[in-house]
DNA sequence: TTCTTTTTCTCCGAGATACAAATTAAATCT
DNA sequence: AGATTTAATTTGTATCTCGGAGAAAAAGAA
């Protein structure tokens, strides 16, 4: 466990400061005392001190006279060039690199279409170390002023040991992707379940900036939840990011995994049989089909429209489960062609709605957002930032617990 | 939010101290300074101060004379009569009361057996208030001593406001029997959720000491679920703890909230309906239905073992869903009668073994835990000491967010 | 008994921090 | 040019942790 000195807490107010600063855009010193609580004097000199370490930088726009007498206030604001992360996005049918500045802004971004289903963990490391050093390149930058890289990917990912226990476009397990990215590429990497990735984007940029709690369920091929809670990413246990897909929806007989009843990949499947079956056009990909089944739902077919509402309940149901553990203000349903889909989400809603209790009813928010490869890059960049930003939270924990560390003790 | 000063600092070492004398028993300085990683002078200053507010008292047993040389160590402990704390159980059919010392340990303890199924709050409010005043007095106490009393009932209770939203053994909704009893007993109260009650006994007390992260389902008359997480009790997004029986265990069709499936109540409706069609005997109240069922099914009696299996199975089936989310390693099964039951436990871990993922499926070890009054009491103690030993945590938060507290800001 | 050794604990000064009050800085208004 | 106003910095004080020196309290040795 940390112990606090003075070291910690400049770390907290420190934190406190870039934290603002990052929030709520150009500010003057003044406003940071205010916003944080902190006196004019310890702003000064924290913000001496990020200044020194060019971390932020004053924005010398003549423009912004804000009506007053007095001397004008030098307003602060983050520098972009401070650092450059790079986000990486794994999905099963494409590689996603892009590289942003301190501010989170997009520098330069590179799609690759590769479908990486069945290549071995090795291969997909080299792709991705492949496409980081040209993405890197591309911006103008050189890999040695790189800060940090972060890989998301679906499944279940240890972020702290940097290792992917298991996921759905990965044959291996336990694929120690962080070692071994830092390794190939000689900076600081690290790997994280893809929703916490746009979970802390959606807090940053997002819809659910400045909200402390809220849930984002990603719906892709797979399903990923992400856990806002105390405005800190909720990790299970071990640092374990829970897995949606794993969920059941139903007990033992009928049922099964939530992956394999309201997943991207599973409705395609059933798309394309009932599509095959009732069309004498029997070529048709995942891709193909998916779109097809939306596009006949639109048009008023029943039967098509009938296997997104099967879909939309199904995840209905784990939502009003996880509603009811959680109570979040917010749920953040994401992902791009069924999730936005009113055939889908209209079914999610009611049976949300239906099976939720009336203390519960109105607590939660069901909200939509398509998401594009930006988004992710953009919190994968935004979960390296949060460390460079420095916040301390987790040293500070109630429970050290190391009965190991002291001796007999309590028996001495 | 509150910023880092030195007052903070000094507030988390201090706790580290209280922490580590508490769950380490009778401890020195020294071992303080090791197990804390403080200073010995920052140690020895704390404990001054801790020893001055009479906080903690040296333990003059000159009996352990640690095989040493030079001075001896001063052993330290928690003063039992630093403070004295009472806490409050209610269920449908009985009120518990139990007076603690700073240790938790029991001083003195009351069940009145009563339902209040049937009670208005107000009423009650003041069986409980004379219960207080009465163990209190029985302890040898004066009211006027106690530092606090915690209240623990099942339902949806929000701790922070003192209010329980919505409770099985309470008409009415949003009662704040916090407020209510602080002003009748003029002493400070609170209320939780009664499983989370069990979930701190257990991390202090109990079979989870020292664990970081753990679940408790607690099963009787209705469901409750506790979380440790990080070594802190988890709360829903507005501090609401989370309700287990308002939990679907079926989509839609079929079954319905887990706590008509799986509860004792819904459990005993089903005995007395099985028994009395089956017997002659056509009087059984709900207690004694459960009884006999738990009697036949244990002589052999199928249908009866059938109906404990199906309950178990349902809660299994949730108890799987919470395993895949929150990856705890320990998950306890608390309660009475039927929690305890082979023929209600082991169809839950069938059923959890069958549905939980093959990458979970060994990180929980679900243990059985039969629970005593004096173990909520403790809990319900434990609640109010751990703000008595001043633990700062939630005040270092990650995120401030007032907007109402900047004017324009950002557009500045 | 008296002195040495050993371990525990406390006092002292250094270093770092936050904060309040006073001071300086840089504009506008008269 | 001087007064006024607001922003930011400097100065001084109090608190905290920590390392090292010193005091305390026992056992062992002479």
């Amino acid at each position: 466990m940390k112990t606090a000195d003075p070291e910690l807490m400049r770390a907290i107010n420190r934190f406190y400061v870039m934290d603002a600063i990052r929030r709520f855009g150009p500010l003057s010193r003044v406003e940071i005392s205010q916003l944080t609580e902190l006196s004019p004097t310890t702003v000064s000199a924290i913000t001496a001190a990020l200044l020194d370490d060019r971390l932020i930088i004053p924005l010398q726009l003549g423009a912004v006279r804000d009506a007053g007498r007095g001397r004008p206030r030098v307003m602060l604001k983050l520098n972009p060039d401070a650092a450059h992360v790079v986000g990486v996005k794994l999905a099963h049918d494409q590689i996603t690199v892009g590289v942003t500045n301190f501010c989170g802004d997009i520098l330069r971004s590179l799609a690759l279409p590769i479908r990486i289903d069945r290549q071995t963990a090795s291969v997909i490391a080299d792709l991705v170390e492949d496409g980081v050093r040209r993405c890197v390149g591309d911006a103008g930058l050189d890999i040695a002023h790189i800060s940090g890289v972060c890989v998301g990917l679906p499944g279940v990912v240890e972020r702290a040991a940097g290792v992917c226990r298991q996921s759905p476009i990965l044959q291996e397990r336990d694929v120690p992707f962080g070692a071994d990215l830092s390794h190939r590429l000689g900076v600081p990497a690290s790997i994280d379940s893809d929703v916490n990735l746009v979970t802390l984007a959606e807090h940053w940029f997002g819809q659910a900036r400045g909200l402390n709690d809220f849930l984002v369920v990603n719906v892709e091929r797979s399903l990923g939840l992400g856990i806002l809670h105390n405005g800190d990413l909720f990790r299970g246990a071990n640092g374990l990011s829970p897995d949606l897909g794993d969920l059941m929806v139903r007990p033992l007989n009928g049922g099964g995994r939530l992956a394999d009843v309201a997943s991207e990949a599973s409705v395609s499947i059933e798309a394309e049989a009932l599509l095959r079956g009732g069309d004498a056009d029997s070529r048709l990909h995942q891709g193909r089909a998916m779109a097809l089944l939306l596009k006949r739902a639109a048009a008023g077919d029943k039967r098509c429209a009938r296997v997104l509402a099967a879909a939309g309940e199904a995840l209905g149901f784990a939502v009003a489960s996880l509603i009811t553990l959680f109570a979040p203000p917010k749920v953040i349903i994401s992902g791009r062609a069924m999730a936005t889909s009113d055939h889908f989400i209209e079914p999610l809603r009611n049976a949300v709605a239906a099976l939720l209790p009336a203390s519960l009813a109105d607590v939660s928010e069901i909200i939509v957002r398509e998401w594009s490869d930006g988004n992710w890059v953009q919190g994968a960049a935004a979960m390296t930032l949060r460390d460079l930003y420095g916040a301390p939270w987790g040293t500070t924990g109630p429970a050290p617990i190391r009965e190991a560390l002291s001796p007999p003790l309590g028996e001495s």
